[in-house]
Formats: C-alpha cells, sequence, structure tokens
DNA sequence: AGCGCTATAGTAACCCGTTACTGTAGCGGT
DNA sequence: ACCGCTACAGTAACGGGTTACTATAGCGCT
C-alpha cells in the first residue's frame, strides 16, 4: 500500500477555515451533476443544457440556499459589475442628487456602486482610488470639478480602470460630464439685467472651484456684452455653504451694499445670502434680488422663492454612469458631454411681475 | 520517456485570460523570495521577515507597481472589509447625512461602503440584499425605519452577514440605532403648549413611516397631559416632501385652517406647508407657527428660520457603523441604542420673543 | 557533539466559480 | 455499417493572495 501520491497530500490545510457555507460543488453533488452544468444553469447563457439537468440544479441551488460567491466570480472573470463613485461632499444635495443619478442607472443595469467621500480633500481622494483599484471596481466615476483638487496630475492611475469625470476639470485626461457653468452664469447675470440692474455682485465660492470660475466667467462676459463694468469690489468670496455666504454678506451690508442684485455660486450660498439680507431689513427682491445656481429641493419652497439655474445634476450622473457603462462595453465615447443649465424665474430676482 | 505525469496537463487552459496584471508571484520572482514573504511583508501582521527581505519586496513592489487583488484576498480570508448600507432615499437630506455618519466611520478605519438606493420600495430592498449577500459584504446597515418596508419579515437573510438596523423598525430583528422619536414628538408639541396654542395640527408622511408614527405618539402623550383633546381632523396625511405637504395645506386654508400652530412630520414637509401658509396670505408664525423635524441644512437660513427638532443623522450613522465593527470584531453590542433629539427653537413657531 | 529553540523561508493546498478541452450518446445520411 | 454532427456533460486548470506545515540555519547549553 505504498501510496505514490504526488508529495504529501494534506487533509484540511491552506487556510482551511470551514466555511460552513454552500458552494457549486455541493448543488453539484445534491443534484447529481457537475459544476460546470451547474455554472452553466446559472450563468444561464447560451450553452446548451437539458430542461432535466436544469431542473435539478434550481432545486438544489433553492433547497440549499445557495448563494454564488461574486469574489470568485470576479476573480475568474477579471470583472467585478461594480464602480466606483467618488463624490467630494455628500452633505451638499447637489452632490447627493449627482450620485443618485449615477446609482439609478448602475441598478438599472445590474452594477454596485461603492460609495466614496473626500471631504474635498486630495490625499482622501487618493487614498480611495488606490483602495478601488485594490477592489478591481470595473471603473470609477469622480465627481467634483477641476482645482477642486489643485494637484491633480492628467491622469490619476495607470491602471486598467477606466475613468469618467463628473465635472469640469481641465487639469483630468478623462471623458467628462458636466454643465455648460459659462454660459448659465451668462444666462443668470442677463436676467438680471434684463430686469434693470447694473451693480450686481457675485458671490462665489473658492477660487480653486472650476465651476464657480466658470459661471464667473459668464458673469463678466454678460456684463461687457451689455456695457457694464466689472467691479472686482463685487465678486465677493466664501466658502460653498450658507454660514460663511450669511456672515460675509453681513458684513457687506454695514459697509454699504452698492449693488441692487446678486448672483450667488450656488444656492446654499444664496440662501445663506438672502437670509442676510432680510435680516439686515432688505426687502427681497426689492432692494435687493438674487440668484443662485443648482436648484436645490428647497430653493422652490422658500420665500421668496429662490431664482436658479437648473444645474441637472441627478442626469449629469446618469449620464456619467452611462457613459461608463459604454466604455466597458468597448465602445467609444465623447470626451465631453455639456448639459445646458435652465433658468427657473421665482420671487427672489423680482422677475414675476 | 513514458512521462507518467496524472493526466494531460494542459498549457493555458482554465479560463486562460493573460490578464497583464502583476501579481504576488510576479513580485516574489523580482524580489527572489517566495510568495509567501511577500505576502507577509505586505499584511504586515507579527510574522518574523528579515529586514533584507522585506526591503527588496517593498522595493519589488514599487519597482512593479504592484496592487494586491482585494478579491482574491476575500476569497481566502472570508473577509471583504465592505458593507453595504441600504438607504430610502437619497433626496432626502436626513438620509444623505446618515450615510455620511456611516461612510466616515468606515473611512477611518478601512472599510468601504457599498450604496444602494431602495426609492422605499421592498422589492428592491430584498435586490439589494441579494446582492450585498452575493458580494460577500461582512455587514449590511440598513436605513429607513419601521413599517417603511411592511412586509419585512423578522429576519432578512440566514446568512452569515450580521444586519445593524438604523430607525425603528419592530419588525426587524436586529441590533438598532433610532432617534427617540416619540419623545422629540412629545418635546416639540410641549413647545408649542408652552407657547399657548391649543389647537395644534400634525401634518405627518404615510401610515407605514413608523418614524412619524412615533412622532404623532408623542404628539398625542403631549395633548393628553395638558388637557387638551386629539382632533383626528387635525391630523393630515401627506408624503415625504415639499409639494404634497403644500397641497393639503393650501386645501386646507380654503376650507378653514382650524389650528393656530402646525408640527410637520419632518423638515420638509415644514418647509412645503409654510410656503403654502404663507402664499395664503398668513403671517407666520403670528397666524400659524411651525415645527419641523431633522433640522436640515436650509431650515436654519430661511425666513422665518423653522423651529425643529434636531435629529442627530449623521451622529446616528457614526454609531451604527460603530455597532457594525464591533459585531465584526465579535464584540456584543446593545440591541437598542436611542439618540434624543434636541429643540431648536428658531423664528417658525413664535418662541424667540 | 548533540539537543532544543528561535528566526526565517519556502511549498503547495486551499477559497470557489468559470471555462477550455475532452468525451460520449444519439441521429440522419449514404 | 460507418461518418459526421449536434447536444450535453464532465474534468481539471486557472485567477491571485493566504497560511498550515515543513525545513534549514544559527545560537546557546550541557
Amino acid at each position: 500500500m505504498d501510496e505514490t501520491a504526488p508529495p504529501t497530500r494534506r487533509t484540511g490545510s491552506g487556510r482551511g477555515r470551514a466555511s460552513g457555507r454552500v458552494g457549486i460543488r455541493d448543488v453539484a453533488r445534491d443534484a447529481g451533476v457537475s459544476v460546470a452544468t451547474v455554472s452553466r444553469v446559472l450563468a444561464d447563457d447560451g450553452y446548451p443544457v437539458s430542461e432535466a439537468s436544469r431542473r435539478k440544479v434550481l432545486e438544489s441551488v433553492a433547497r440549499l440556499n445557495f448563494v454564488p460567491n461574486d469574489l470568485a466570480r470576479g476573480l475568474s472573470q477579471d470583472r467585478t459589475n461594480t464602480v466606483g463613485v467618488i463624490v467630494p461632499n455628500l452633505a451638499n444635495l447637489y452632490y447627493a442628487r449627482v450620485l443618485l443619478g449615477v446609482e439609478e442607472v448602475a441598478a438599472q443595469n445590474g452594477m454596485s456602486i461603492i460609495f466614496c467621500n473626500t471631504n474635498h480633500n486630495l490625499a482622501n481622494r487618493e487614498r480611495d482610488i488606490k483602495l478601488l483599484l485594490q477592489k478591481r471596481v470595473d471603473g470609477i466615476i469622480i465627481c467634483g470639478s477641476g482645482t477642486d483638487y489643485e494637484n491633480s496630475a492628467g491622469r490619476l492611475a495607470d491602471g486598467p480602470a477606466p475613468f469618467v469625470v463628473l465635472g469640469r476639470n481641465e487639469k483630468l485626461d478623462y471623458p467628462a460630464v458636466h454643465a455648460d457653468n459659462r454660459r448659465a452664469g451668462y444666462t443668470a447675470t442677463r436676467h438680471l439685467v434684463d430686469l434693470g440692474h447694473t451693480r450686481i455682485a457675485f458671490l462665489t465660492g473658492p477660487e480653486r472651484w472650476s465651476d464657480g470660475n466658470d459661471r464667473v466667467a459668464g458673469y463678466k462676459a454678460c456684463l461687457a456684452d451689455h456695457g457694464l463694468d466689472f467691479d472686482p469690489d463685487l465678486l465677493i468670496r466664501c466658502d460653498f455653504a450658507e454660514q460663511d455666504a450669511y456672515e460675509r454678506m453681513t458684513q457687506r451690508g454695514h459697509a454699504g451694499m452698492g449693488f441692487s442684485a446678486c448672483l450667488a455660486g450656488n444656492d446654499r450660498i444664496a440662501l445663506g445670502a438672502m437670509a442676510a439680507a432680510i435680516d439686515l431689513g432688505l426687502r427681497v427682491p426689492e432692494d435687493l434680488a438674487f440668484v443662485g445656481f443648482d436648484n436645490i429641493a428647497t430653493s422652490l419652497y422658500m420665500r421668496p422663492s429662490l431664482t436658479t439655474m437648473d444645474m441637472p445634476a441627478q442626469r449629469m450622473g446618469a449620464e456619467g454612469m452611462r457613459l461608463m457603462l459604454r466604455i466597458l462595453a468597448g465602445e467609444a465615447v465623447p470626451s465631453r458631454t455639456v448639459f445646458d443649465a435652465a433658468l427657473l424665474v421665482r420671487q427672489s430676482s423680482g422677475g414675476l411681475r
């Protein structure tokens, strides 16, 4: 009985966790077929399987409560049906809507998404990308425009995962989906000019925020087209949220406002600024008119309601995911997909007369 | 030379994709050590590795640009360092903040999260759970209270993944983190009673929404404690968002309001209702006072600002993830973790005199 | 010289679904 | 009878990191 099996056949070696989970081999044994047959039934591709086998397999799957292991599947197919989505700050409803759009299309196509929040921090983003690549996501969708992350190189990773950028980012050399912010800025300004305003302030976000910069560029262009001077004193910077805008506007009020209308870099800024104006005893829009950007859900229901540029966040997110799917399918996609923003005239600009 | 190698030795069989990716074996070859040594250097657990080997391995890893494959890691360790998070509707900032809290703690602990949005739909949730289990997440965090999903059984899956519930849900027999909504409802009502109101309406969400039901329960208890009758006519139902609340309130206004104060199931409902009241020509808070729940970001900056119960969404999300980590570490955790809500008195209730 | 330890390495068997290859019936055609 | 096909089914080699087990060298003691 001097067995000559290769070296020394171990019993429960390697990692050797019991696991308890039923695998495809258990199903095969239970159904009295081979693992290949089980796999084929589950894959349900064209491969011919007799009805008898199929039925036996499905019965065993149900009886044993078999749940296929996507890790193993991913390992052998080199596909995880998962994409990573990196967002700067989910507390901003704009990004929540972008994520929602991505998720919607992903779910419709059987894809899962791993979500990362960077807090506008470059180091976090790099950590997240590394993590996502380790997890072998099929692709990565990066949200957050431009110089939001200043040091970004042209390529984030040479890895095999395709990237899609949501937001304008010239430094990032990947297919991008973004709104025409310059045009939106122009349209918003034009609306105020048409209402007769000549001294129009722009309360925008940090300089590294390229969506904001584009909106400002449109604002300047519109002023120029209408023979109005751009006064640097009317370009006021604050951060992305209500509080800072409120404070800036309050200071400004005490120093003598010097303008009759105010564009805000986004609706949250508009909200803070408008609250400040009201608290200063100004009437909106009679004494000071406001226009925001984004059309967050609440902007329609505040009083006065906020005139705003509707940036199609959810649609952009959805389109980004659609692009990703096409890239994964091997199709060529446009390097730029630009959405137009719509002006929603409401009470805060006084344009409803 | 009649080789007696087992059967017939194939060359590139199995799936046989080239892959091109560098693996741990390439690193081992390059560094002149075994795969075990590479794995140990990367794991950096206690196992002794000589400095010389460690250096060689790290050099090769850098030179070859090696990215470990978490699928393979997960497969052999039966651990993915990933949890699934299921949320009913990300467009509600409340849930966005919950997700943010979860993400924050997850990131701090090297965990990733797979995000799913159900749109308050039970079938979607079941699909998502199945998907997450296939992906072998280490655990699942379910957000969305109670009978939000009516048919939920006591156990969602017998699988090995632990669940944590964010929100009160008696039908779901898992560790839960939720706010004391009954108490919050009581506190909010008490605030209005203290201000002298005797006819107080409650504009709440759908009946299946248990957080809302708990708030209503607190409202009723408070009325009773203060000798006020509960008038079913003052319990008005609408859905979760602004628009429906606006419409209900407008109808009501035309029919004769019949109350001097209004609690809203959440801030979005409050926003819609308040806009309706203002549009009806009522003064807030003089003619009609409002109190909301959630303390979404905009509630502080609308005018009048919204008195609301601050539900600590982000902290609850964070706590839920912390619980999950402890469960994964094998610790026992409390089956109920209850957070208290704080009353934030602002302009809409008239409590700021 | 011999024994026991510790420090370090290496080998190869896992984890589990997929799929390239290799059969083997059964059937029509000649 | 024999060839060629099609329809089905089974075997086993992947993919890539982990780790149980085995092995060797170096060192302190007796």
